[in-house]
DNA sequence: GCGTCCAGGTCTACC
DNA sequence: GGTAGACCTGGACGC
């Protein structure tokens, strides 16, 4: 056990820490996990390029909130949690954030096949980083939607700053649907920024913690991938891209999730910079079939992974 | 500093 | 089923 200690300003917090390890998928890099999409850079993740860290903070009991911080070391993963969190709880959470279950081999195989894609299977990509629950993942999404990342970014840290439980470093979670649930559309709009999409935000959390929303059952859904997008589409606030989206974080990759940035993207890399059809751009992809959209992702991210390797 | 314009994805009304 | 316009914010730009 170590104590580690946190400050907050002139508070500083000692924390009793505990540390535990997991084994690693046989095809893992821990900064392509964490860095293959934006989540990374939204609390309540933080993460520490140079120290090779991730840190997250997530609701363990009403109003509780844990900061587990997760390392790389040699062919293990180092999670240091507070003496208090379970160590199944711990190795759960690092294990779904990171997804660390999810089997990519099918994947790898078709890219292998692909000179223009063959590199995803060394650097490990396509493991996109999520959170510890769908919930939270459903709102960061509609937070994506129709705006710039920097707003983005700041509406989720309003929402964590504002309704997140604290954890006794000081740190905060990512609100619960119930603590959402309490507030108005009023409150979205005006302290959370979220413009038209309070409504969503108040509509949704509403939804979840009453019952009538279960994001959490998306996950284990015996649904096939259209039947589910089309339940993740009744969502107020929920469009195509944002569902495509959504699956993908569920381990569904059917859909391309296309937004403005990637058909920029697109457009760039395979058409000359002229602006394309979305058929073409899915024409393109078709072959890689239930792994189209990561296919899609990690094309045109690969330069992220080129430059950190 | 102020005003204007624009990008961004979804919803709703309308055809 | 397809399309136009509204929604709201922050950033860029011109004055």
């Amino acid at each position: 056990m170590q104590f580690v200690f946190f400050v907050f300003g002139n508070t500083i917090a000692y924390v009793n820490v505990k540390n535990h390890y997991l084994k690693l998928p046989p095809v893992f890099d821990f900064e392509n996990a964490v860095c293959g999409h934006g989540w990374y850079d939204l609390p309540p993740f933080s993460f520490d390029a140079d120290g090779r860290k991730l840190r997250y903070t997530f609701s363990i009991a009403e109003k509780r909130a844990a900061t587990i911080t997760i390392q790389p070391s040699k062919d293990r993963l180092k999670v240091a949690a507070p003496e208090e969190l379970r160590r199944d709880v711990a190795a759960s959470t690092v294990s779904r954030i990171l997804r660390l279950d999810e089997g990519l081999d099918e994947f790898y195989a078709l890219a292998g096949g692909d000179p223009g894609l063959a590199w995803a299977a060394g650097r490990g990509a396509g493991r996109l980083l999520r959170s510890a629950t769908v919930f939270e993942d459903l709102i960061k999404t509609i937070c994506t939607t129709n705006c710039s990342w920097s707003l983005t970014r700041k509406m989720v840290a309003n929402l964590t700053e504002s309704l997140g439980a604290e954890c006794s470093a000081g740190n905060r979670a990512f609100p619960t649907a119930e603590a959402m649930a309490a507030e108005s559309p009023d409150f979205y709009r005006n302290e959370i920024r979220a413009g038209y999409r309070s409504d969503y935000l108040a509509e949704v959390a509403e939804g979840v913690a009453s019952g009538r929303i279960e994001p959490e059952s998306w996950l284990a859904s015996d649904l096939p991938t259209p039947e589910l997008k089309r339940e993740l589409l009744k969502v107020k606030g929920i469009g195509t891209y944002a569902a495509e989206h959504l699956l993908k974080l569920l381990g569904r990759y059917d859909g391309l999730a296309l937004d403005s940035w990637l058909r920029a993207r697109y457009a760039a890399k395979h058409n000359r910079n002229r602006p394309t059809t979305d058929k073409k751009i899915a024409s393109h992809y078709k072959k890689y079939g239930k792994w189209q959209g990561l296919a899609l992702w990690c094309d045109m991210t690969a330069d992220w992974f080129s430059e950190k390797s």
